[in-house]
DNA sequence: CTTGACTCTAGACCTAGATCAAGGGTCTAG
DNA sequence: CTAGACCCTTGATCTAGGTCTAGAGTCAAG
């Protein structure tokens, strides 16, 4: 299996996944792609495994992995030995990450909020409660 | 008021606030602080309201808001007028921008730690749900 | 007066993740 | 055969928010 049947160019690919053009060579000279069969004319070629590679980058992209952790959760997707192992632990830590980014994201919005509440709309600068928060020294 | 009583170089204001020199002068670069007095040696020389301008801008900062955002936010608690209005406005939509990404993180977070919890952290990469999940449609 | 710490400017460089431009070759429908 | 769409490479540019360098001048303690 795995036999090369069909043969897209890269707008074609890049049609089909929703990337531009240049993000695919962009992921191929990082290392993200494997650099992909030529025509004669030089154009690249590619299989519906691109498709499918180009699909898995994305997905993780949206769970919030970079560009360098992706490039290695697809070498460790091919390594049969430990690679189910490391990715666990991989999207462990991934998921820590974005605990701890949720956690100080609700506590600058608790702060926020109530500066908000606190504040009338209208009267003098030097009342209002968020400039003055901003302004003075830290209380809480 | 607002005489110039004390005269700090640059670099006792970087340590006050715990901002780098570079930093200052970008600021400065940027017109979230105003020129400085010079010295005759052409040294900047400031007051503590630079300090304390310098702590308003890393306080919003932390708050997420960004430089183009503060250098507003300088600008309206100035504004005797319409400022305490508009600060709350600005203030309410970071609030609401910052919720929405907490929401968007919720919801990468759940997905993520599905894929965690139903992953054994063994076997063949086939069988693991993390790597299906992305290399697969999403089904959900 | 010297030495070491500090400051000045202009401009280059950095991260991440692309995106765009220039100049040229290729493919395909009519 | 030609027009228009597509593709190639190399290298520059972008955003945001700084950080760093080079080369030169200044300040303060001893």
């Amino acid at each position: 299996m795995n036999i090369q049947i069909s043969s897209l160019t890269i707008g074609a690919v890049a049609k089909r996944v929703g990337v531009a053009i240049d993000t695919i060579r962009y992921y191929e000279r990082e290392g993200l792609l494997p650099e992909p069969l030529r025509r004669a004319s030089g154009y690249r070629s590619y299989g519906e495994s691109t498709v499918a590679q180009l699909r898995f980058i994305r997905r993780a992209k949206d769970l919030g992995f970079t560009l360098d952790e992706i490039r290695e959760l697809l070498a460790l997707s091919a390594d049969r030995q430990r690679g189910v192992k490391a990715v666990k632990q991989r999207a462990q830590q991934r998921l820590a990450a974005i605990e701890q980014r949720i956690t100080e994201l609700q506590r600058v919005r608790d702060g926020l909020a109530q500066l908000v509440e606190s504040c009338p709309g209208h009267g003098k600068p030097e009342q209002c409660p968020i400039l003055r928060a901003l302004a003075d020294e830290a209380k809480s």
